[in-house]
DNA sequence: CGAGTATTTGATGCAGTTCAACGCTCGTGG
DNA sequence: CCACGAGCGTTGAACTGCATCAAATACTCG
């Protein structure tokens, strides 16, 4: 059973800008199918020449990249209303790999659709290109952090980083919020060993700051965290959805 | 003195992909002005909404974040043909600074203007997309060596990226090629020190593999280098010019 | 109950940082 | 004309943050 579009309570939150009546009916047609898919399901290859694009409906995931002899990296967490697969869409193969870290269901599109979407509908032309350029600011934040911070500055803005994404999304319960992802994924996010990923976040922990256990992350004091990871107030604005 | 789009020697690399006389014309319209920046210009600030966007038509610069603690970190170098301001174009705000490291001459092209490209040219508005699907890819290479590889990994990548780039150009004679970057830049590219970079390119000096100085790259075997980059061909598909 | 996955902790070693100093080339001003 | 300082590259020595190795715990699941 997919959601109609007009039903669909994403584009309710306030993460996102509001959509009109006409533009809902559009997604709705560009709109191919919807997927479930389980944990650890590979969505995009990287490489690969996708024939679908996707926005997250339900669930989180991750974007990697790895090295010939099995280094990875994480790019970046996915959460609802992210759009996926843009590369393929555009370029025509991947620049990266995209992961299901929890159960996941996805609207799926035809990638050879979006180019009527730019013959017929500047506005969600405009909206594509307007994340893509998103993704290129959070891509940057995290460079920065990889390149520059210390380990307990960059694990400190990578919980600031994420919990802020879910706090727009109402995916937190007073302070603490459930994630899917392991020790091992923040480590390749923050170009740090398991290990020293592990007793940085034991740092923080008897710090007070936060705790990272059983699939949930707790912050008690975001200020305290923030200063420690030395990010600037950064309000998230709101973005379109596709 | 202006150069007209008609006369633009850019578009005749095999590095671009072709254009129609017709869109020509249309880039010569969107086009206001042309500007000249001395080295250490910064174009764009951080944060800054530019009422502007540039495409370079000749010199070399870079995209850099700053800590507020004065640690930076660059994220990309820029190229002819590289399409700055983006951000600013369509979200409305700059996600990081753009600083010209040689003498530069951008083309200008007026913010408020990009909204008519996606209403009248959805053709050139999905080259706009294009680009910034590219860059996302660009700063994925980048935040994947940063966290992964190791010193001297990351040094050979970063050459062997910076050469491919040029080579697109026809900017490389023989095996040099000419860049206004200083140690410091290159440092600050791979989240590494100074002292250890100019260490590391010591030792890939010695090694043969590529010869860092007086303002030029010399390597003698791109292979070789590669090798030791553990990248993939990556061949560099042509890119649409704004 | 054994196997696999995830987290935790301790011990040891090294890659990369920090501090310090020196040489070179400029441009500038006395 | 030389003295001086600023910017950049280079090199050595000491230190340290993080990686690596190793092993124990706890857990879920067939």
């Amino acid at each position: 059973m997919t959601t109609k579009c007009w039903n669909c309570t994403l584009r309710r939150l306030d993460a996102f800008v509001d959509m009109s009546d006409e533009e809902v009916r559009f997604t709705e047609r560009f709109k191919t199918s919807e997927i479930v898919v389980e944990p650890r399901t590979t969505l995009l290859r990287e490489g690969a020449t996708s024939p679908q694009l996707y926005t997250v409906l339900n669930g989180l995931g991750l974007r990697y990249k790895m090295l010939p002899d099995g280094r990875r990296q994480v790019l970046s967490f996915l959460f609802p209303g992210d759009f996926v697969g843009l590369q393929a869409g555009v370029m025509g193969a991947m620049g990266h790999s995209v992961q299901a870290s929890s159960r996941m269901t996805l609207c799926v599109f035809d990638r050879t659709r979006i180019w009527s979407v730019f013959q017929n509908r500047p506005d969600r032309a405009f909206d594509i290109t307007w994340l893509a350029a998103s993704d290129d600011g959070v891509l940057g934040e995290a460079l920065t952090s990889v390149g520059q911070r210390t380990a307990l500055e960059s694990a400190a803005w990578l919980l600031v980083h994420l919990r802020r994404r879910a706090e727009a999304l109402d995916l937190v319960d007073g302070d603490a919020m459930e994630v899917p992802w392991r020790q091992n994924d923040l480590a390749d996010a923050m170009g740090l060993s398991l290990v020293h990923t592990n007793k940085t976040l034991a740092r923080l922990r008897q710090m007070g700051l936060a705790t990272w256990g059983d699939g949930r992350i707790v912050i008690p004091d975001m200020v305290a965290l923030a200063v420690i990871a030395k990010v600037g107030p950064d309000l998230p604005e709101p973005r379109p959805l596709i």
